[in-house]
DNA sequence: CTGTTAGCGCTTTCAG
DNA sequence: CTGAAAGCGCTAACAG
């Protein structure tokens, strides 16, 4: 195909050119039901010899005022998001949806520099935006809402009222998790998390900082966790940070904790991937699992149940379809100007604890030292 | 946010507002250097007051014919899509590519439905596409060609002369892999494939089909490694292949496959989610890799090299930045209105096969019989 | 079933 | 530095 600026005509061109009107050929393409069979093909034909494949789209959406794509909004780079396997089977659902089926997904590359992806917001040709996970302050967020579109949000921020959200209640989510350990007997167990505030930080975090952060999602895993342990007399248990989730780090986090802290018997993930992290680092070690140590991650992706891991299932999928049908909702009522039925629904999906082959009672006699 | 529509003012309302013109305002917006700094920040503040976030996109894309936004035609659901890790890898090397740093990337959820999808293609609000591994036949490049907007072709379909085309080599990237298994000695070797045909088909394929697959890619994968398989003598390799990619259809492939050739020594696999399904099934079956069976895939995914598996690597992420830098050149070219530099350039990335622990000689005992 | 009218909101010459 | 004019290509009433 050359890629030559080809003119390949437009509606009136197509309409003179057969010399019926404008409305008619465009009827021939948005409303066949309103001319005859015989004249619709013959438009067609008569386009198709033209190299013209309908109504421009473009024109059509200035004209109709909608576009039919959903902008997906993810503040990582792509590679890290994607890296989170998590956030795939979101996109997943949400693209194979019903309510996305007939809609593209525009994803907006939103990278460390705030101005350029706020710019990209702005400027996105979209129907609406689905926020996925963004820290409270963020403000891509704050550059979506400028737009005056509709928004849903997904997992976090979560203390935004006035704006449709779609996620999982952490806090609770996790402690089944939790408590599994505390129950197998474990008294010495750590936390490896994802970050907790939107700024670049490695390492161990107090739990006063936990109290401070951005992320929601991350806090309250840390925070229902902690819960637990307290209410078990548990208290010291270090907890071991990452700006970014993916398979390095994870390792990194492990190693940083379990080098620090010895005698730990057990690590609770707040993601899956930081559970592989602390798989492989044993691995690598010598470390049994669950033998040595017990582990438990959270998001139930394929990988954690190919691998064993105990972790907490999360349903990404139906994240994403729900998402779909919200949004649509929320963009069919602006289009035909009229007050959506729930202008900011609060979904939260439940989540089941899944046991696997990562979580044993600790050895005798680490449980009496 | 109310998500009624609520009017948020236009160019023309600011300008009137403050008494000048829609230029003035415009070019607030885009060139900043024709106007004063302060009469600049006196539009903007009025503008942020009347909850006016800048020129209205779709009109703007409209009257500049461009939208900042690559099409991503992917020919399955997205589900099974970004099951196989390849394309997720190419999505985002895109993604942070420099080039798609300033659009948007529109996935196109295309179903087994082909009329939807092509409704789809041929209204999506963008400046050219990515055609990501489709058949030689498939309706959905069409569809992306009768649009007249710039393409670049991904993988497959190979034979395509006229538009841009960013790719491996297949045929001979594979044949190292093939190489390793007949040098460690192995005379008993099966293949594990993705489909070959658009159509659904799940089993085993004789060698003739496999010559006029529609698939070019995973055809060129097979006829690669059965030139080195014929050249050392071997003929009788048996090949099943599976619709899909995902894991359980490569675990049933694997049980197909093994239990129909007990007495194979090694599988060559067209892709790493096909070999892990191997490596599942074994482990499931207590048969030891490599010491029973040796194993190869195909594609470099990072949980390859997590697992072990040897494997050819494949550049996805440096497929997708070479995509996006030359489909950001045809779309420059066509909105300047001047013949590009190269219209189709054909780009085949170099591929190196990657040595993990999944081969190894056949034992002895086998060797003989 | 067909045509006329009236913009959607913006950017871009080109004068002033 | 500012403004007036001229559409981009289309669709939605509405009247025939």
């Amino acid at each position: 195909m050359a890629s030559r600026p080809v003119r390949r005509g437009t509606l009136a061109s197509i309409a003179a050119d057969l010399g019926v009107s404008r409305t008619t050929v465009s009827n021939a393409y948005n409303h066949p039901d309103q001319l005859s069979p015989e004249l619709r093909e013959k438009i067609l034909a008569a386009a198709a010899a033209r190299g013209y494949s309908g109504p421009d789209p473009m024109a059509r959406s200035m004209r109709t005022r909608r576009v039919g794509s959903f902008g997906v909004i993810l503040t990582e780079r792509l590679s890290f998001a994607f890296e989170d396997l998590a956030s795939i089977d979101f996109l997943a659902g949400l693209g194979d949806s019903s309510y996305a089926k007939n809609n593209t997904m525009t994803l907006v590359p939103v990278g460390p520099l705030d101005d350029e992806a706020t710019q990209l917001i702005s400027q996105a040709v979209v129907d609406g935006f689905v926020v996925y996970s963004v820290a409270a302050n963020d403000p891509h967020l704050d550059a979506a809402r400028s737009r005056g579109l509709p928004i849903v949000i997904v997992d976090q921020p979560y203390e935004i009222n006035d704006l449709p959200f779609v996620g999982i209640d952490d806090f609770s989510a996790i402690q089944p998790a939790a408590r599994l350990l505390v129950e197998q007997g474990h008294r010495r167990i750590g936390i490896l998390a994802k970050r907790t505030h939107r700024g670049q930080f490695d390492g161990h975090i107090t739990l006063a900082e936990v109290e401070t952060a951005d992320l929601h999602v991350q806090r309250q895993r840390i925070l229902g966790a902690m819960d637990v342990f307290e209410q078990s007399g548990l208290t010291d248990i270090p907890i071991v940070t990452r700006h970014f989730n993916d398979h390095p780090s994870a390792i990194d986090a492990a190693k940083e904790l379990l080098e620090a802290h010895p005698d730990l018997t057990a690590v609770l993930c707040t993601t899956d991937s930081m559970a592989f992290g602390v798989l492989d680092y044993c691995f690598a070690h010598n470390i049994d699992v669950p033998g040595d140590l017990s582990v438990t991650g959270f998001d139930g992706v394929e990988l954690a149940h190919l691998r064993g891991l105990t972790t907490v299932n999360q349903p990404n999928r139906r994240k994403g379809a729900t998402v779909g049908k919200i949004l649509d909702a929320l963009v069919n009522a602006r289009v035909e100007d009229k007050e959506p039925d729930n202008p900011a629904p609060h979904v939260v999906i439940p989540t089941t604890l899944s046991s696997g082959q990562t979580v044993a009672a600790p050895r005798a006699a680490e449980r009496l030292s």
